[in-house]
DNA sequence: GACGCCGATTGAAAGGTTTCATTCATCGCC
DNA sequence: GGCGATGAATGAAACCTTTCAATCGGCGTC
């Protein structure tokens, strides 16, 4: 039972099969007496237009493909809604495949997206400076990087300014007095967590701070157990060099180590203020409200959009690297 | 600069089209000389296959297709999963679009992948009654329900057992000794949430308590805001009424009842126990780690892609409803 | 030396849609 | 009543790949 083609619906509404292709595409130029008939073979006969045919004939395609690279993560979801809010607007649907930070399936995907001719690929490379992203836009498709960058200006990237983000934070938790904090994040590759020491460093220094009072604590992962774990060998430190407030690299880290103060009676913020990063909901409604450097998430996707659509449509498209200043948000677990 | 195509490649390495795609779709077919010229001219000229063409010609595609009710939940991304797990194991890609609850997005969604031709699709409907499931399914396109189901076999489905589910939490519940509880859950339209309430009011009953032991608190929504504004509505009974115990019909409400519970100093679990639904990532990390009816999350996405390539593969398949059972797991929050 | 066989290669057809230059029909107007 | 103009409908060509029956060339065998 092969599905009906236009052709089928042609001979049922005993037209030629062009004017059926008018009622699709263009339904102005068609006289309503015929519309409707060609339409009601359509119905009779179950005709789905086949998307495959009409793009190999078109050679365009209506869809967006953001490659997640690590879809149970809020950030990205909340960036995949401002991608989805930029690709309805113009008439786009947006397809999401999850890396899972793995790079077999982040290159499969890239690979099938390429061979689907999208118009263009969003993705969060698990390696901003793997040559498959070089190699998946030569061979033609369109590729706009997300949350990462490239040092040399060679891809349109939409990021945030981590290393503001790491100033923010630390200016807020000296003007809270406090004179020994911590760095707690990792692992040390990722591009991103860097920046943010830096940042953090740099407003440590500018505040007249000796640097060893700024502590990093190095963790495996950006998960809840890795806060836990910082917040272990915090709770082993003599109190004489425990830091009295501590900067996670991201929201994550910082539940961790929240439930691990509350869990062994450090009250939060009295002993131990605490700052994360992402501003994600859970943040807000932890148990005692995270302060948090908010990225702007939605503008995020929504400007990696754009710039996509840029690239794929304008012919004189140039490379542009989109940073997004980051915004403190304090609550109440920086007092 | 129209991308290559075989015609161009067979042109440069001097054979016959036939052979590229012999040397595309079997290999072994070809001798290994041609076949390097072939490769080395597809390197050359920047040959990506035309997934459109080849679609168009052999009719079938190779990826399935999630409807995503609400990205943002971690539940779903947890399904999603699973259902990668089912896909790749069989060479296919899983994509996602998410309809974050709206229905004429859900219907754009539907109406693309049918035509895209995708193999089947998965969707977590906001409506599963809505009759444009059937016609999807009718028009050509195999569709299983996720996390909901039809109450007559219609539809192949998966879900959990929601009144097991509820009644396992408040025999947990009653076995803590507690003598009033309070359901926190809505809207009530949502046919899970009152299976969960209907499996409560039985455990409730069989413990031989009186029904109006068990206090309803129907919320707007599924969200920690939710839970948020229920702990007000519980701090405001008098002692003498107020539950000490509630059970929340997800755990994003539990995480806002409990973020209530903290800042107004009431203590978790000895004033107020709290169970929650769903077991998402969250929940073990709490401030008070959270006791939750676990769903198993993998194994839905799982049985939800093998469902939908049995549907869409094998010629005598019947509709079934698979049901999995849930899960209590007993954490701080219960004591 | 002819024959048959086998693996390697070929090339035309098919798949469903869109496009566009043509044809057809109708109508108003001189 | 004939003419041009206008609007509607037509149908062949093109998009790129895969398939399959047919051809080719080389080799071993009788």
């Amino acid at each position: 039972m092969r599905s009906a083609s236009v052709k089928d619906v042609a001979a049922r509404a005993g037209v030629s099969l062009g004017t059926v292709s008018n009622v699709l595409n263009r339904p102005d130029r068609v006289s309503s007496s015929t519309r409707e008939r060609v339409e009601a073979a359509m119905g009779e006969l179950g005709f789905v237009r086949n998307e495959s045919a009409r793009q190999l004939r078109t050679g365009t395609s209506q869809t967006l493909a953001y490659v997640v690279l690590d879809a149970s993560n809020p950030f990205f979801t909340d960036v995949a809604r401002g991608m989805e809010g930029a690709a309805e607007a113009h008439g786009l649907s947006l397809v999401l495949c999850n890396s899972g930070q793995r790079p077999d399936r982040e290159a499969a995907h890239l690979a099938l997206f390429a061979q689907q001719r999208v118009q263009g690929i969003l993705v969060t490379p698990v390696d901003p400076t793997s040559p498959l992203l070089d190699r998946t836009r030569t061979l033609g498709t369109p590729v706009v990087i997300v949350d990462r960058t490239r040092h040399d200006a060679s891809f349109c990237s939409v990021s945030v300014d981590d290393e503001l983000g790491g100033r923010l934070a630390v200016e807020h938790l000296v003007d809270r007095g406090h004179r020994r904090i911590a760095f707690i994040g990792g692992p040390m590759e990722i591009g991103q967590i860097t920046d943010r020491l830096r940042g953090a460093r740099a407003a440590w220094a500018d505040a007249g701070r000796p640097a060893e009072d700024l502590v990093v604590l190095v963790t495996d992962w950006l998960d809840v157990a890795g806060g836990r774990e910082a917040g272990a060998r915090l709770a082993g430190m003599s109190s004489a060099k425990r830091p009295t407030a501590a900067f996670c690299a991201n929201d994550l880290i910082a539940l961790g180590l929240l439930q691990h103060a509350i869990s062994s009676g450090t009250s939060v913020p009295e002993q131990l203020a605490i700052v994360g990063y992402d501003d994600i909901e859970f943040a807000a409604a932890a148990a005692v409200p995270l302060s948090s450097v908010r990225q702007p998430r939605h503008e995020l996707g929504r400007a990696a959009a754009d710039l996509l659509l840029d690239e794929a449509g304008n012919p004189d498209h140039e490379h542009r690297q989109v940073q997004f200043t980051p915004e403190l948000v304090a609550r109440r677990s920086t007092g």
